[in-house]
DNA sequence: CTACGCGGTTTGAACGATCCAGAGAAGCCC
DNA sequence: GGGCTTCTCTGGATCGTTCAAACCGCGTAG
C-alpha cells in the first residue's frame, strides 16, 4: 500500500515547488504553460487529489453547505422537500460543494447546531427550507454574519417595513400556480370554480388562496359569491372529500382548484368513481380538480397539478448563497447586490385527465 | 472580533500544556482530576470547541458518513428512503457523526463519488440504502476495504453460496410482513385472500409474495388455488385499481394483501364507494386492504399497512458501520463478529379501518 | 550503583495544504 | 550597462490538532 499522494509528491515527480503544484490548481493563469502541462500530466499520473481538510486549514472554508432536516412532513407531501434537496444535492455538486444534513427539534436547538456546524467544521453556508414569522433563525445568522438562503419567503408580519433588515431568498409564486390554474379552467369553460385551501393564517395557503380569489374575482363575480365558493379544512385526504362533497350539495361547482395534492385527492375521490380509471371520454363534464405540488401521487392518479419548479429553485439558491459566501470571503460588502436577493420562481400547470373534462 | 479559541489558548489559560487539554478531551482518565476540571472550567469559559479538520489530519478520521441520495423514488413510496434518512441523521448525530449527501447517475458514477469522497474529505464509510444482483458498488468497496453497510439484502443469484464474501446489512423481513398481513386477516375470519404484489424477478417483492405464499398455504390451500388469487403487476394506484377489480370478477376474494401502499390505494378505490369515508360501520363486509410501507399516504386515507421499522434499522445499521470504522482504526480484525452483522427486523402491521370490515 | 518503574505532564514533530515575501531571469527603456 | 518592471517560481511560516517520546522526582529491585 503506497502512500497518498499529496503536493510534494507531484513537485518532486515533476521537479517544481509545492507552490507551483497548488498554483496550478488554484491560479493557472501565472502559470507558464509549459510548466502547467508538465504538472497537470504528473497529477494525472498519480492520481493526485487535494485533501479537503488540509486546503480548510489555510482557506478557513469548507465548500460545505448545511441544511436542516424536516421530521418527515405532514401528509403526502413531504416529497417536495425530498426533490428539492436532491436537485440542491446534485447542484451543489457540480460547482464544487456538498451538502451536510442535521436535524433539531425546535428553533434553538437549530441554533445551536448553527453554532456548532460553524465552530467545529466551517461550514460555509445553510440553507433553510422553511421560514415563519418573526424567525429567530435568520435572526442568529444575520446578527452572527453567516451566508445563508432561504427557500421560501420572509412573510413578514405586516407588509414590508423597510427598516427591517432583509435575507436572500427564493420562493416559488404560489399565487400565481393557482391563478394559472383558474385560467387554465376559464379556457375550458368553467366559470364555477372551488377552492378548497386551508385555514386563514398560513402563509403559504393564503398565498395560494389569493391567487385563486384574484383571478376569479377578475371575471366579475361579487365577494359573497367568492365566498360560498371557497373553503379551508386541514390538509389531508379525508378533509378534501368531505369539503368537496359539503360544497357540491350547496354550490355545485364544475370545478376545484387545491391547496394541496393530498385535498385534491380527496375531491378526486368524491367526484370519480373510481381512481384509477380514466374518466370516461363520452362523459358529460365530471368535475374538474386541479391539486397543488405535483407530488408523485398526482402523477399516478392522473390528477392535473401545479408544480413547483424545485431544480430551478435549487439552483437560484445556491447562486444567491455562493455569492454571499465568496463575498464574504475576499471581504468585499456585495453591496446592493443583496438587495436584489429575491427570486420569486413562477410554477407550471400540469395538465392531466383530472381537469380534462369535457365542457 | 476576538479570534477563535483553540487548544494553545485554553493551554495558556489553565496554565498546562496543549497535550493536557487534548487529553482531558480525548483521554480524561489519564489526567489528574484536579487539572482536569481546572481546564475544563476554561473550556467551558472560553467557549472552545475543537477544529474538527485540524482533528481529521491528524487522525485520518472525518466523523463524516457518506449516503447517496437516490433521484425521488418511484410512486408514492420515495417517503421511505426519506424516513430512513432522517432517523439515520438524527442518530449519526447523537454518536458523533454527520452524514453527507451526494448523487450520482448510475453505479459507475456512484463508484467514482465513493472514491473522491474518500481521497479528498477522507469519509469514514458508506450507507448504502438499495442493493441489487451483483452489486458493482458492495465490490468495489470491500476490494478497497472501506466500512460501509447496506440497508436492504444482498439477494445473492442462487442463494447463499457459502464461498462468496459477505457484507454487513441491515434489513426488514418483508415476507414477515405480509405473513402478518394474512394472519390478521384469517384472524377476522376471512378466507379467501388475494395478493396484488409486483411481477416476478424483483427482490423485494418475491420476498413480501412468499410471506403471503407461505401463510396462505399453510391453511392447506392447493396451489392452483394459489395461483388464481396471485397476480403481479407495475407499482401504480391504476394498476392496483385494475388488478383488485380483475380478481374481483374471478375468483371474489373478500381481502387483499399488497406489496405496497400505491397498489393497496388502487384496490381501495375499486373496493370503497369513495376514499376518506369510513367503510360504513354496519355494512356487510367491504373486501379488506392492507398495503405495505405505511406511506402517509396509508395514514391519510385510512389504509392498514405493514410499517418498516426505520428508526430501528438506522440505528443498527449505525451501530455496523460504525464496529467496522472502529475496527479498521485500532487494526483489529473484527473476526467473527462480521459473519455475525447481519439484521433482520419484523415490521409491524398497523391496523386501520380498511382492514376492520365487519365478517 | 544503576536501571526501571510509577502517573502526570511537557515538548517537538508531524498531517497537507495555502499565504507571503522575495529571488531569479527576462525584457525594456534610457 | 544600470535601473526598472514583469513574469515565474521558491522556501519558509502557518493553520489546530494528535502522536510519540521524553521528562519529572522518587522508591525499589537487580
Amino acid at each position: 500500500m503506497e502512500p497518498r499522494p499529496t503536493l510534494e509528491t507531484v513537485a518532486r515527480r515533476a521537479a517544481v515547488s509545492r507552490q507551483t503544484v497548488s498554483n496550478v490548481l488554484n491560479s493557472p493563469h501565472i502559470v507558464r504553460p509549459a510548466t502547467l502541462q508538465r504538472v497537470l500530466d504528473v497529477i494525472e499520473e498519480v492520481g493526485y487529489r487535494p485533501h479537503a481538510a488540509a486546503r480548510q486549514m489555510r482557506t478557513r472554508r469548507s465548500q460545505v453547505l448545511g441544511l436542516r432536516l424536516q421530521p418527515s412532513a405532514d401528509g403526502i407531501n413531504g416529497a417536495v422537500l425530498d426533490r428539492f434537496l436532491h436537485a440542491l444535492t446534485e447542484q451543489a455538486q457540480v460547482r464544487g460543494y456538498r451538502i451536510m444534513l442535521f436535524t433539531a427539534s425546535d428553533d434553538d436547538g437549530e441554533i445551536g447546531q448553527y453554532s456548532e456546524l460553524l465552530d467545529t467544521l466551517e461550514i460555509d453556508g445553510f440553507v433553510l427550507t422553511s421560514t415563519h414569522h418573526d424567525d429567530v433563525r435568520t435572526r442568529w445568522l444575520m446578527e452572527h454574519d453567516v451566508p445563508f438562503v432561504t427557500f421560501g419567503r420572509p412573510w413578514t408580519a405586516t407588509g414590508d417595513r423597510d427598516g427591517a433588515p432583509s435575507h436572500s431568498w427564493v420562493d416559488v409564486d404560489g399565487a400565481a400556480g393557482t391563478r394559472a390554474a383558474v385560467e387554465h379552467l376559464l379556457a375550458a369553460g368553467h366559470t364555477s370554480i372551488a377552492y378548497i385551501g386551508w385555514p386563514d393564517g398560513s402563509d403559504v395557503g393564503d398565498d395560494r388562496r389569493a391567487g385563486w380569489r384574484r383571478a376569479m374575482a377578475a371575471t366579475g363575480l361579487p365577494a359573497h359569491e367568492l365566498d360560498a365558493l371557497e373553503v379551508g379544512v386541514a390538509d389531508g385526504v379525508a378533509q378534501g372529500a368531505r369539503a368537496a362533497a359539503r360544497l357540491l350539495e350547496l354550490v355545485a361547482p364544475t370545478a376545484f382548484v387545491c391547496a394541496s395534492d393530498s385535498l385534491a385527492l380527496g375531491a378526486l375521490s368524491v367526484t370519480r368513481p373510481a381512481i384509477g380509471r380514466r374518466a370516461d371520454p363520452g362523459g358529460t363534464g365530471l368535475p374538474a380538480v386541479i391539486g397543488f405540488d405535483d407530488t408523485p401521487v398526482a402523477r399516478a392518479v392522473g390528477l392535473s397539478s401545479v408544480a413547483q419548479p424545485l431544480t430551478e429553485a435549487a439552483g437560484r439558491s445556491l447562486t444567491l448563497l455562493l455569492d454571499q459566501v465568496a463575498a464574504r470571503h475576499d471581504g468585499s460588502p456585495l453591496e446592493e447586490h443583496t438587495a436584489d436577493a429575491h427570486v420569486l420562481l413562477n410554477p407550471n400547470l400540469v395538465i392531466r385527465d383530472s381537469s380534462q373534462t369535457a365542457h
